[in-house]
DNA sequence: CCGTTACGATAACACTGTTATCACCACGTC
DNA sequence: GACGTGGTGATAACAGTGTTATCGTAACGG
């Protein structure tokens, strides 16, 4: 999956670092701890790295391909509409599983961390594991046809925004998130549904 | 609109923070940056807002409060649908014209932030606001009866999550993002009106 | 077996938020 | 009016951060 075989060295920072982040979130994770759980010293972060970013980055891509993964198992049925919508829920469990490496993959939450070209080609592909999704439902002429990625983007947005809005703890806590995620995922599929115009 | 009337040291602080976010970002905002630009030394900002957390909340109420009279300023018209497609606009504009601010306000940057309780009440009057305008369309009939903030909870989430992937940066450069918060919004409406089940 | 080279641990640097120190200035009292 | 007292705020210190420079050491080539 990575570009390259990572050495020993490397993978144990990698591995130390994505600990550190599940366990205490990414306030923690700093490139002295990230060095003594690798069990070495903060050069190694910097000469394997090239420093904060570059294992930032490196986890970003992680987080991208197992949602890819996420999104590829949702099991494909004889109804694409269905189908799109069970994506939806496994979209908003990936993030509440994760939800460090997502807040990783979708909030600017390092100060002077850009996304490497890598990186937004493994962003692109998990939208375009969603395209795929969308173009099955097109070729079963259930929803207009157009750009898969644009129509891909609508879907994602839409269940970005209530997943983004549940973590952050906006809003009342009573809300219930997950019908909020049901009703607006359901209403984007329908929105796109090719019975209507528009 | 806000508690008490402040001080001139304090609105002066307030002032200079509100000055280097709008211009330079959040990670400009220092507390030693906006105590020099007040005028002021760091301790300033200690004795009147507690720490570097009580200016971004303070900041933070302010951008509730103004994304809350965004909405309010969408006008109105016989047609209560299109108002709220016209605040799905309104929502855009406002985030990307004050787009550090929103960042603030939706995305836990400051690591160790907390909302205070004032900010949670300045926030829920800003989606009170939007309850507000689907209330109005409840009762011409146009959307299902129901709860007004669980459904405006619903439209959030539909402006938001475009909004939220657009600054971030995430997905294809050339994305039509406006499309997309118009899309996903219309659906959101579409899929909320009193004809539609479920 | 030595010279070179590259690696990595240590320590320093420029920052950050926060806190302690402490001079100073205004006020109240005699 | 002079003096003691209080609080305010500027300075500097502290514990962190990411990053970089220094420099000993260990491995490798001849």
């Amino acid at each position: 999956m990575s570009q390259r075989p990572l050495d020993d060295a490397s993978s144990s920072i990698l591995a130390a670092a994505r600990e550190i982040l599940a366990a205490e979130g990414q306030a923690a994770l700093t490139v002295r701890r990230i060095a003594a759980g690798a069990g070495g010293s903060t050069m190694n972060v910097y000469s394997r790295f090239g420093g904060k970013d570059g294992v930032i980055d490196a986890l970003l891509i992680e987080g991208f391909e197992h949602l890819t993964a996420a999104i590829r198992a949702v099991r494909t049925t004889k109804s694409p509409l269905a189908d799109l919508l069970r994506c939806g829920v496994a979209y908003r469990t990936f993030a509440l599983d994760h939800q460090a490496h997502y807040e990783l993959m979708f909030d600017r939450v390092v100060p002077g961390y850009v996304m490497s070209e890598r990186a937004h080609v493994t962003a692109a592909a998990a939208l375009g594991t969603m395209a795929d999704r969308v173009q099955v439902a097109m070729d079963a002429g259930l929803i207009r046809r157009g750009d898969t990625v644009a129509t891909a983007t609508v879907l994602w947005s839409a269940c970005h925004g209530p997943v983004s809005l549940e973590m952050k703890g906006v809003g009342p806590p009573s809300t219930d998130w997950a019908e909020v995620n049901r009703q607006l995922m359901a209403a984007a599929v329908a929105g796109l549904s090719a019975g209507q115009r528009r």
